[in-house]
RNA sequence: GCCGGGAUAGGGUAGUGGUCAUCCUGAGGGACUGUGGAUCCCUCGAGCUGGGUUCGAAUCCCGGUCCCGGCCCCA
């Protein structure tokens, strides 16, 4: 028996990994019109980076180890940590904003399923430093047009968390993360009852997640109102709680490391307005929440159709994660995408082409290899290496799908004119190199 | 971690507790050392793994591995 892929693991072969460069690099391409630098960092970090980030709770599902010196490693799980760690430690004085965007494999120990592998691959950016309505549009526009570039078309989400956040500000603190994982699970009922418990439910939550779409934000003013008008009647206790909390900085973000939640609805005006000049088909969702304690501002995912129960293909917004690896606060606006979910329903458009196969006689061998290196200066080109006759090479050029052959033999060496083929008609040119050349470069032009 | 369905040449498949395990496709060679994917011939190539039941297991039973789908989770 042959040694078999680790579980959740894949192997591509050529066709399949050619679609995935093709998707990557049309993908790549809008990011380079949007002004995208892309950087890369290391496939293991220390394994601190992310319990750190994500908490202890995330080891069990890391792929970490102790190295031949002891240190403890791991797999990265995900990229937006070591994108900040690469910030912190280089980036932090470069001028701002910083646009980046990255591509990389990932490892998580979890059990396989459709459109999740134990290694997979991560596509995002990363808007740092920028003010947050004009980058929280950009970014979600971005990814709306990366989707568009490989014509996956998704359903996009957007929430907001200053306003979830003040709310649960009127809630007692030891609640608080457990009510943002109900919205997040969307589990209404017990919510409902929790929020009856602490006599919390006049504050909006329940109506304010229920609201979708356009009408949303005029209702979530309403009740940002609200909140400001009890607001001004009395300071909260709970001010000076965040300010502790931000003073601790290293705590992990999943543990309570809540950032402080400023209410602005004229922020997320300004992001919505801006989001529908960049012509972004969108929802508003107040129920969009994204589990983690380090988002502040707006947040998004997207959906999309044909995918299973993973549908999710995006997720991202504003965050304050530099301060957690020992920076500056800076907030930054991102996103990943899960690039193997968007393969399973990614339109690419590029064909490959099979090279020009240059076929020539057993006699003219020597020959045969000059032409061929001087033909690879402007055509993907291939040769015999099979030792094969003349009707043979044809043959084989044919079922590989050649659309074109050179053939040279003594007399094309002769006369100093190659043999042009054309292989779905059959119809054959007598010419120099340079004008084969000419002939088919537009043919390879993608 | 849990539930369900699977695993037979490189790919796709058939079948049976008992001769040499089907067929299609593929790959390599030949008929064909200057012209094709056709045809014909030859060759290569398989029952996931470990145990059990049995005179005999690829087939029946159990464990494991991996695959597919779902739950949990999803930074």
């Amino acid at each position: 028996m042959t040694i078999q892929r680790p579980r959740g693991t894949r192997d591509f072969l050529p066709d399949e990994a050619w679609r995935r460069t093709a998707a990557r690099r049309a993908m790549q391409e809008v990011l380079e019109r949007w002004g995208y630098r892309e950087i890369a960092t290391p496939t293991f970090e220390h394994l601190e980076l992310f319990t750190q980030k994500c908490g202890e709770a995330v080891l069990e599902e890391i792929y970490s180890f102790k190295d031949k010196g002891g240190r403890d490693l791991a797999l990265r799980p995900e990229l937006t940590a070591p994108v900040m760690r690469m910030y912190v430690a280089e980036l932090q004085n470069a001028p701002k904003p910083q646009r980046l965007s990255y591509f990389g494999n990932c490892f998580r120990y979890e059990r396989p399923q459709k459109g999740r592998f134990r290694e997979f691959w991560q596509l995002g950016v990363e808007l740092i430093g920028g003010a947050k309505p004009d980058s929280e549009a950009e970014v979600i526009a971005l990814a709306d047009r990366m989707l568009e570039s490989v014509g996956v078309k998704g359903e996009i989400h957007v929430g907001y968390l200053g306003l979830v956040r003040s709310i649960l500000d009127r809630i007692g603190a030891e609640r608080r993360s457990a009510i943002m994982r109900m919205i997040d699970k969307k589990e209404r009922d017990a919510l409902k009852e929790c929020l009856e418990e602490i006599d919390a439910s006049h504050l909006g939550l329940l109506e304010l997640i229920d609201l979708k779409g356009r009408e949303a934000l005029g209702r979530a003013m309403e009740i940002a109102n609200d909140l400001r008008n009890e607001e001004s009647m009395g300071p909260t206790a709970f001010v000076a709680e965040e300010a502790s909390h931000a003073g601790t900085g290293r705590a992990s973000a999943r543990t309570g490391r809540s950032v402080s939640a400023e209410l602005r609805m004229d922020e997320f005006g300004r992001t919505v307005e801006l989001l529908e000049a960049y012509g972004v088909d969108f929802t508003i969702d107040f129920e969009i929440v994204r589990g983690l304690e380090y988002y502040s501002g707006a947040v998004f995912e997207i959906y999309a159709q044909g995918l299973g129960a993973q549908r999710q293909v995006c997720g991202g917004g504003t965050y304050e994660l530099a301060s957690l690896f020992g920076g500056k606060e800076t907030s930054s606006t991102g996103f990943g995408l899960g690039f193997d979910r968007i393969m399973e329903i990614a339109q690419v458009e590029e064909r490959w082409q099979p090279p020009v196969f240059l076929i020539y006689t057993p006699d003219v061998k020597v020959e045969a290899v000059k032409i061929a290196t001087e033909l690879r200066e402007a055509l993907p080109t291939v040769l015999d290496v099979m030792g094969r006759g003349l009707g043979a090479q044809l043959k084989a050029a044919a079922a590989a799908g050649a659309k074109f052959a050179v053939i040279v033999g003594r007399s094309e060496i002769d006369s100093g004119r190659l043999t042009l083929r054309d292989m779905a008609s059959g119809t054959q040119e007598s010419l120099t190199l340079a004008e084969i050349v000419q002939r088919l470069r537009a043919q390879f032009q993608n």
